[in-house]
DNA sequence: AAAGAGTTTAACTAAATGGTTAAACCGAAA
DNA sequence: TTTCGGTTTAACCATTTAGTTAAACTCTTT
């Protein structure tokens, strides 16, 4: 049995999908563009996965698991609360900025067919006890009188929101703040230290 | 000349392919579809809008107006800052509520062709005045020692970021936080409280 | 009531697109 | 070196979709 280049194949396969449905979503990407950006023919796609859908669906769980993978670190409870917050932000922003169409493509992709997502949600609650853990952390600090009372969903919605935001519509905050490349990198850089201190003062007893 | 129910048809094209353009976004959308939810025929639909593209095109151009529109709010300098957030962060949340998908579609279809606002941020410009304007009631209220010195563009971007995202992730946040609608509006109206308080913290002197 | 302007429709076309098929290819084992 | 399994391709098919056409309709004006 030949198996030469399965891997490779495939692994151009996924990586030429990936690229074309993040950047375009399921309806905007066509089977024959990423065939062409993998250098292989259409038919050979059919071949590795049998659909479009199938294709797909393995792109938007590898995604998928990206994106909340990097969450993982916030459930590590030996890092004060405080501290993994600023280094969540900078890490966070750093990823985001690495994969600028991954937020949106999983946002979109769920908001318009919320069943793609139900199968992955059951995969997050079975480290559904790492999640108790962090907010015990949080209450013991706070019970510490380190950490005001705050509502801990919330707080993460905020971080996330502003750490995703400026790269989900980067040519619209570009467009209208009227930056260039240069001046959106430093924007961003600053936008680390905003984001950590303004966080950090609405939790942080003083 | 019978011009019986132009405005009537022209309007129901109009309010079927908003609703479906912002739902499904351009390459989502079928003109079978907008034709349907309009209640006439496909070739009516070529017959008032020549392309598929040129009816986008004021789908688009409405919507973003309507989306920016939102923010006119801001540029009323006869309001204190620190009042000016309260309220808008309370009014700002509810038309995002209302109009769910609008915010994500402005986004998307600028992403995908970075074109399209090119003319519309003409338009912004010309009321360039009011934004100076608006910059010179924060550098006063600083001067005076009532808000903190502080890049309003970031804060600009946090309000708005923290206000879209949920909407915009909802049946995400809503799937992994785990709420039912009731639980999500809850949540929203709490938010509104929250996003203020962080916002006013971080400017306002103390 | 006949003409005429604008409106609406059914039927059609051309291109794009997801998917299939059958044959060619290629490297390893017999 | 022949055979055989998995791999790759060219050519093809069926469906969908944006857009067109020509005829029918409707309302107003004369």
């Amino acid at each position: 049995m030949a198996e030469k280049n399965i891997e490779n194949t495939e692994e151009k396969i996924i990586e030429a999908a990936n690229s074309v449905f993040e950047k375009k979503g399921y309806d905007g990407t066509k089977m024959q563009e990423i065939a062409d950006k993998a250098g292989i023919n259409k038919a050979l796609l059919h071949y590795y996965f049998r659909s479009k859908d199938k294709l797909f669906e393995m792109i938007f769980g590898l995604a998928f698991r990206k994106l909340i993978g990097e969450l993982e670190f916030l459930f590590d409870t030996g890092i004060p609360v405080k501290d993994k917050i600023s280094i969540f932000v900078d890490k966070h922003t750093d990823f985001i900025g690495m994969n600028r169409h991954l937020p949106l493509f999983i946002i979109n992709e769920v908001n318009r067919r919320p069943e793609i997502f139900v199968k992955l949600l059951e995969g997050i609650y079975e480290k559904d006890n790492r999640l108790n853990k962090l907010l015990k952390q949080i209450d013991e600090e706070t019970k510490a009188g380190i950490l005001k009372p705050f509502d801990p969903r919330q707080i993460f919605l905020n971080i996330i929101a502003m750490n995703i935001f400026p790269f989900a519509a980067k040519p619209l905050v570009k467009g209208i703040l009227r930056m260039d490349e240069d001046d959106f990198g430093r924007f961003i850089a600053e936008r680390k230290k905003i984001v950590t201190e303004i966080i950090i003062n609405s939790i942080v007893k003083k």
